[in-house]
DNA sequence: GAGTGACCTCGAACACTGTACGAGACCCCC
DNA sequence: GGGGGTCTCGTACAGTGTTCGAGGTCACTC
C-alpha cells in the first residue's frame, strides 16, 4: 500500500500571493458559497463555477488544490457567519451560539453534505467550538467534560437542524412549497403510518393543524435544546464540588 | 414552471412481480448495502453495481426509478438493523434505541450522506421512531411534546454519530489508521489552536492520551445522551399534569 | 399450438462530471 | 535582455446517471 496523508486545506501552507489581479481565493470561496445557495449542491461544478468568475474550470485548480478543498472553505465561511454572543451566562452563550449555527445552517443548506468528510480545523469553526467551550469551562465543568458537553451541544443543533435543512432546500430546488410536498407526501404518509396507529392519529392532527410549519420545527427545536442545557445544568448541580461558579448563572 | 410532483420510493405503489427469476429489488438492496460497505459511497456506481449484480447497468431502472430511491431503500435497511428494545422503562427504551442507531450508522456510514434528503418514511424508520414515540407517551409525555421529545433524542443520536462515522470511514477507504490521520493533522491543529490557548491545552492533553479514541468517543456520546434524557425527565417532573392540556392547541 | 401482451434485460448514446497535463502568457527582478 | 515564478486555460481522459428503443422471455388466452 502507498505511503498516504490525510490532507485538508488546513494541513497545507497557504502559497505566496502576488498582488491583487485576476483571481483570489477568498473571490472563489464567495462564488461558491453563492452558487451553492443558489442552485444548490447538485448544481455546483467547476466549470460553472468557472464561468460564474469569468474564467475557466481549470484555473481554479491553481487557487484550490480540489474540489473537497473548495468545500471546506465554503463550510468554514458558513461557521463564519455564526455570530459569537459575549455574556457571563453560559446557557445564553451556549443557545446563542446554537441558534447562530442553526440560523447558518438554514441559509446555506449545502452544509450539510460537507460536514463530516473531515474534522472542522477552519479557523471560524474553530472559533465557535472555543467560545461554546470556554462558557461550559466558567459554567463549572472541567477536563474532558468540557468538550463533551460542548459536543452535545453541537451535535444536537447539527442534527436537528441538517436534515430540515435539506429538506427545505430539496423543496426549493423543485420549486414546491411545503403544503405541496405534504400532499404529495400525504398516501403515502397514510399507507406507512397504518400499522402504527399512536403517531397515524398525531400525524393527522398536525397535517390538519394551522400552524406555520416553520414555527413548529423552532418550537421543536427550543424543546430539544433546552432538554439538552437543562441535563448539562443538572450535571453540575450532582457535581457541586465542580460548579463553584455556578450560583452567578 | 411545470407541474412538480415531490416524488420517493414511499410515494409510489409497488409494480406487480412476477416469478422469481432474474434480479429482485430485495437482492439489489442487499448489493448495495454491501457494495456501500465495502467500498463507501463515492465508489456507488449504477455500473458497478450492475456488474457486481452480473447484471448490465441499465438493468436496475427497471427495478428502481433512479439512484435516489437506491439510496432511500438502503437506508430504511440501516433503520432496520436496529434492534428495537421491549421495557417499561422509557429511559431504557429511548437510550437503547439511541445506541442501536449509532451503532448502525457507525456500521454502514454513508448512512450520513443519504439521511436529510427526504423525510424517512420507510417501514424500519417508521418503526424506530414509532416505539420512541411510545415510551415518550407511556413516560407521560402529551401531544406534540412527545414529537418534539422523539425528535430531540434522535436529532443528538444522529448529529453526535454521523461526523465520527463519516470520519472513520474517511479514514478506511484510505486506509489510515486514527493515529497516523492524527500525526498529519498535528501541525495544522497545532498552528490553527494557536489563537485559542485553552482549548490548545485540551487538545494537547488528549493527544498525549492513552486513551482509546473508540472509547473516548464512546464516553462523549454517553455524557450528551444522558444530559439529552435527564433534561427530558426534568421537563416531566416540572409539569407533572400535563395530560391536561393536551386537547388544547 | 399460435398469438398477444406484459415483464424484463441491455447496448448505445447523451450530456455531464472532476481533474492531470502541458503549453503558453504575464510580470517582476537581476 | 533574459530568466523564473505566478497564473490561465484548451485538450483530453476516464468516468458518471439516465433515456431510449430494440429485443427477449414468459404466462396467458383463443
Amino acid at each position: 500500500m502507498p505511503e498516504q496523508r490525510f490532507t485538508s486545506v488546513w494541513t497545507r501552507e497557504s502559497k505566496p500571493r502576488r498582488a491583487q489581479q485576476g483571481l483570489s481565493r477568498e473571490q472563489i470561496v464567495r462564488a461558491t458559497v453563492e452558487l451553492l445557495d443558489d442552485e444548490g449542491m447538485e448544481a455546483l461544478s467547476m466549470r460553472k463555477l468557472g464561468a460564474k468568475l469569468g474564467a475557466g474550470a481549470t484555473s481554479l485548480y491553481w487557487h484550490v488544490a480540489n474540489k473537497n478543498e473548495l468545500l471546506e472553505l465554503a463550510m468554514d465561511e458558513v461557521f463564519g457567519a455564526v455570530r459569537i454572543p459575549e455574556s457571563e451566562s453560559w446557557r445564553e452563550v451556549t443557545s446563542n451560539v446554537a441558534w447562530g449555527l442553526r440560523a447558518a445552517i438554514m441559509a446555506h443548506p449545502w452544509f450539510t453534505f460537507v460536514l463530516g468528510t473531515l474534522p472542522a480545523l477552519g479557523p471560524n469553526a474553530l472559533n465557535c467550538s472555543a467560545t461554546l467551550c470556554a462558557a461550559l469551562a466558567r459554567a463549572g465543568f472541567t477536563g474532558t467534560d468540557i468538550d463533551y458537553a460542548g459536543a452535545a451541544v453541537l451535535s444536537y443543533t447539527i442534527g436537528a437542524t441538517a436534515p430540515e435543512a435539506a429538506y427545505t432546500s430539496a423543496l426549493k430546488s423543485r420549486g414546491l412549497t411545503m403544503a405541496e410536498a405534504n400532499r404529495d407526501l400525504a398516501p403515502a404518509v397514510e399507507r406507512a403510518t397504518r400499522a402504527h396507529p399512536e403517531i397515524h392519529a398525531r400525524f393527522q392532527e398536525s397535517a390538519g393543524s394551522s400552524i406555520d410549519p416553520l414555527v413548529h420545527r423552532q418550537l421543536s427545536f427550543d424543546f430539544g435544546l433546552l432538554a439538552v442545557l437543562d441535563g448539562l445544568a443538572m450535571k453540575l448541580t450532582r457535581n457541586p464540588d465542580m460548579s463553584a461558579n455556578q450560583a452567578t448563572n
